[in-house]
DNA sequence: GATTCCTATCTAATCGTTTCAAACCAGGAA
DNA sequence: TTCCTGGTTTGAAACGATTAGATAGGAATC
């Protein structure tokens, strides 16, 4: 444990003079300097110029001046002022998980460059933690609102929609309450994962999910068990309990596979399931597709590197990002539109790799490693 | 391209009522209903009431009532008052990418629980877009920054400094600067990387690495070189662009093989770079370790799982995070503290998979599939 | 010459806090 | 009665912007 740590040493010798603190400069220096009112600098830095009809030289001087010395407003007395942060919050359930950075990278892309910033933060399913943060986000003024939410924050959410801040659910919706939405087909995916390892010769398909009463985990259910009984074979399906470390996800896993001889194909309804559940055949020493097929839900940078690749359920991340953001802006901008509630619902697409196929058709080379098939 | 999309009505049919928009409750409004002024009340809320001997009475007439209206302050009118807004900006190359996310994570958990709440944003490591992120948290009057710098933005960050605004930088350094830093040995990892390989039989190991100036590239092309020399065999380094899609990287990587068909190891200086190396290796059909052994740098959830699985760096990222806060914290809590400038460089370890041994003994099935050496 | 209209700019209130300095109120001392 | 003192409470000025409404000065209209 070789820590080469603390090269200390002061800095600055002369810099605790009397705080000197150069003071940063404000609208009303300037307004002092240049001989003009606030006002007029206000104006001018907020592109009135025109509409305020304020002189051509006018105009040249303060913004000369203010590029000058470099000024730089304060967004803080401005939102004070104007009531408008220009600041989202947005919740998701990990801010780790590759599925929920890969959103939060677009969305945060997006916004910026509409000029809003994000507070970030993860809700880990909590409900009371989420509470919190929405507590802490409505201190700060933010002017909306984009969450993965946990079940249970209802009141809170119908307290900001009856406040007229925007709320854009995403990835998961509360039925009980009329929200903007963004969500995908968790039905027809799961569907077609089933209907994919049938085609191709399994029969004993189980589902792992979670132990949870999220609409999307309940709709990956639902799609499974249609596909399942569409088919006449019975379901067979494992709930785990929601917070579970990589380790123990896998352990249960091993132990559901041990005590499930017959099943043939496994479908893990999250992608930090399906990482659990990899290891735990691997722990097992069991081949894939050979003695288990896998499909996995959330497509994954590294799934179609694995040996053998793993097929996935596919999200369209890029295309939510774009969606809540657009959905969000709208109600932002356009006192009508924020009051019109809408669901989206964006298509999955199954990415068929190796880990699925075929069943019955032993040691053959296939000449194309990694097909692509679109629902 | 299903879409079952825009499920659109209107919602709440009385609710443009006059804009009755129930305005926030205030600390004046409180000081009104219970006869006592806004001062009063502030001292109260903010735990001033025994320093100010403020009654028992007043105190509980105070609290009860916040509780009951459910006041809550603003923090916005706060910050603009005491010019501290409690937000610290992070600026990482890629919220999207494993290692920033999850440092991110880990800082954004901690910082919470400090009641600091963050900007994320990512720099692309883009000079232009960082300088203009910089500005906006300023305009934002973010408390302090915590940043892993392009190159380039020296000025910014002196300024930064100057008006003394706490900045943590990790991951990588700004030479010409004294700023409080937290990195990891990187010379140290690629060094290790290197003798582990040798030690297993490699002698002709190539680093992959990126075409940057940055100091923990840097420092890993110095550990490679070193080890390289001190064996006396000639070192082999290929430098990519650094934006480079994950084909246009795999793309490059399968190149290089090619035209080095001598080289038996391939050492990655980051983690995507090993992925899109994976993916060449692959593309070609060539075997781990048998035709060629493979080193990352920082490891990854997945690595353990890949066949065979991979041998990386591993950065110690939830110590990187706390060490990074710690140090933040302790600038902002402490005016006399902010003065001082420290660097921590935290170890390594080299986490050795079977990706990267042994060369010699063939068709051993060892029994430990997975050790895990340190440094 | 008085009135109106434009143009270009300014005054002052406001947003919701914090905080300095002053005020108030008892009770005891002079 | 006046003064002092210490414990409580308050008035009002910040913080740095926006913005409705005022204003001043000239040109145009009657």
């Amino acid at each position: 444990m070789c820590i080469i740590k603390s090269i200390n040493y002061k800095f600055d010798p002369g810099s605790w003079l009397p705080a000197k603190m150069k003071k940063r400069i404000s609208i009303h220096d300037i307004a002092r300097e240049l001989n003009l009112s606030a006002t007029t600098i206000s104006f001018v830095l907020n592109g009135k110029a025109e509409e305020k009809k304020i002189s051509e030289d006018v105009r040249r001087k303060v913004s000369d001046y203010i590029k000058k010395v470099g000024y730089q407003p304060n967004m803080i007395a401005k939102s004070l002022r104007t009531g408008k942060t220009r600041v989202i919050g947005m919740l998701v359930e990990d801010l780790s998980d590759p599925f929920f950075s890969g959103i939060s990278r677009g969305i945060e892309t997006i916004a910026y460059d509409h000029k809003y910033k994000i507070f970030f933060a993860s809700t880990e399913n909590d409900t009371e933690k989420t509470k919190a943060l929405i507590k802490v986000f409505r201190e700060r003024q933010v002017d909306g609102y984009i969450m993965a939410p946990p079940c249970g924050v209802e009141d809170e959410i119908s307290a900001l929609m009856e406040d007229n801040v925007p709320v854009i659910l995403f990835d998961r919706y509360l039925p009980s309450l009329n929200t903007n939405t963004v969500i995908i087909d968790n039905f027809s995916g799961s569907y077609q994962a089933v209907k994919h390892l049938q085609e191709n010769g399994f029969s004993n398909i189980a589902l792992i999910t979670l132990n949870s009463e999220q609409t999307q985990m309940h709709a990956r259910l639902q799609g499974y068990s249609k596909a399942i009984e569409e088919s006449g074979f019975q379901p067979v399906v494992q709930k785990l309990p929601c917070k579970l470390s990589h380790q123990a996800g896998a352990e249960m896993v091993r132990e559901f596979i041990k005590q499930h001889d017959k099943v043939d194909a496994i479908i893990f309804a999250t992608n930090y399931l399906a990482i659990s559940g990899l290891q735990a055949i691997r722990d097992l020493g069991l081949a894939i597709p050979g003695n288990i097929a896998v499909v996995g839900f959330d497509d994954n940078t590294h799934f179609n590197l694995f040996t053998p690749s793993i097929t996935a359920v596919a999200q369209p991340t890029e295309e939510i990002a774009q969606e809540v953001v657009h959905q969000l802006l709208n109600a932002l901008s356009n006192e009508r539109e924020s009051k019109k509630r809408r669901m989206v619902m964006l298509p999955v697409k199954l990415i068929v790799r190796d880990s699925s196929f075929p069943k019955v058709i032993k040691k053959i080379v296939h000449s194309q490693p990694s097909t692509m098939k679109t629902s």
